[in-house]
DNA sequence: GTTTTAACTGAACGGCCGCTCAGTTAGGGT
DNA sequence: ACCCTAACTGAGCGGCCGTTCAGTTAAAAC
């Protein structure tokens, strides 16, 4: 009964991604069985292997991703000039992304213990890169001398923390839109740090 | 070889709960196995089965056990008053508690997942009064008139995600001591709503 | 010194795991 | 009209899972 209808292989390698997105953020990795990525797709197990080629894979590159075009995007947006600026721009990025890839999110924070030392280690350093672009608006901001703050490091730290917190508890159907908490949310960032 | 030597039954269920926390910290509940606690408590696998109904009491069990300790603890600590006084002293204790328990506290937010319908609620409840502690606190301060905020509840999670986010990259052996900690951080928070 | 029993062992239960592969099928190329 | 092969199936590999339980052992009770 293979290959039921059409072509489908460049159909079938997003779905199995997009099942094992899904899943991994609703039940964790370790919980998520290939046999039910599978049925989500709606093939038998040993068809996932012709497109990936190990469960692991399928978690690095999904976080792999993530956090390159979350750097990516960052780059795109950054509209340089004053510390103030730049850091009211990433506050409204920061928030807006991670509302928007919400999965992406969750996995790419929770799942961290499930690589393999190497993967681990490719996926930290990016995650460090992106501290580091919080971190290097904050030094910025204090040698100009628009922002004051103890320590540029750990003040990075609490405002990636503090933005990433609007993922656990932001539901679509609350009282506030994601552009309301933008502003919420910056004015609590710029009173912190000025 | 039953009891090889004393008795031990007041030992090893400590000992048991000990080796879960730990494992479950490091691993994540659904990637430790009953097998690799008893080896670490070094039992069989059965004798486990003396001391817990199955392995989900194991975690729920040390969930709300952290949980009604963290609202407990507070209680005590609490300085009432004014509520900047109270806002500096739940800083302070939310960090220093956070710091001297990490694995419960990891758990407690990674493993919410991996509990029973039933389970999930009990410690969901549990959560949600420990945000109200803060929530409270920002409210009394807005009412006096001493804190200065656009939306109480979201500033609780803000805070809250700010603290908690200490554990994700604190050294004991770092350049910064707890109670230095406790110091640059209470100063963002401060700042953020006054 | 004997009996009792708490504490634990060792083996097994059915079931699911990640992954492989020979075989089958349907669509595209000619 | 035929062949080729990409796409997939179905069965199975060895292994680990949570949990149970009859049996063994050593300390406690008398």
């Amino acid at each position: 009964m293979a290959r039921t209808t059409g072509s489908h292989s460049d159909i079938t390698g997003p779905r199995i991604r997009a099942a094992a997105l899904r899943l991994f953020a609703e039940q964790g990795y370790a919980a998520v069985s290939m046999r039910q990525i599978a049925r989500e797709v709606g093939v038998q197990v040993g068809a996932l292997y012709n497109y990936i080629p190990d469960k692991q894979s399928l978690l690095v590159d999904m976080m792999q991703a993530h956090m390159q075009n979350l750097l990516g995007t960052w780059a795109e947006v950054d509209p340089g000039g004053d510390a103030l600026t730049r850091l009211e721009a990433f506050t409204r990025f920061h928030i807006a992304y991670h509302l928007t890839r919400r999965d992406e999110v969750f996995i790419a924070y929770m799942e961290l213990r499930n690589l393999e030392p190497e993967n681990f280690t490719r996926i930290e350093a990016l995650r460090r890169e992106y501290e580091a672009v919080a971190e290097g608006i904050l030094r910025q901001g204090q040698s100009e001398g628009g922002l004051v703050l103890t320590d540029p490091k750990i003040a990075s730290y609490a405002v990636i923390a503090m933005l990433t917190g609007v993922n656990t508890w932001f539901r679509e159907d609350g009282r506030l839109a994601p552009k309301d908490l933008e502003d919420v949310y910056w004015d609590m960032v710029r009173r912190a740090v000025t």
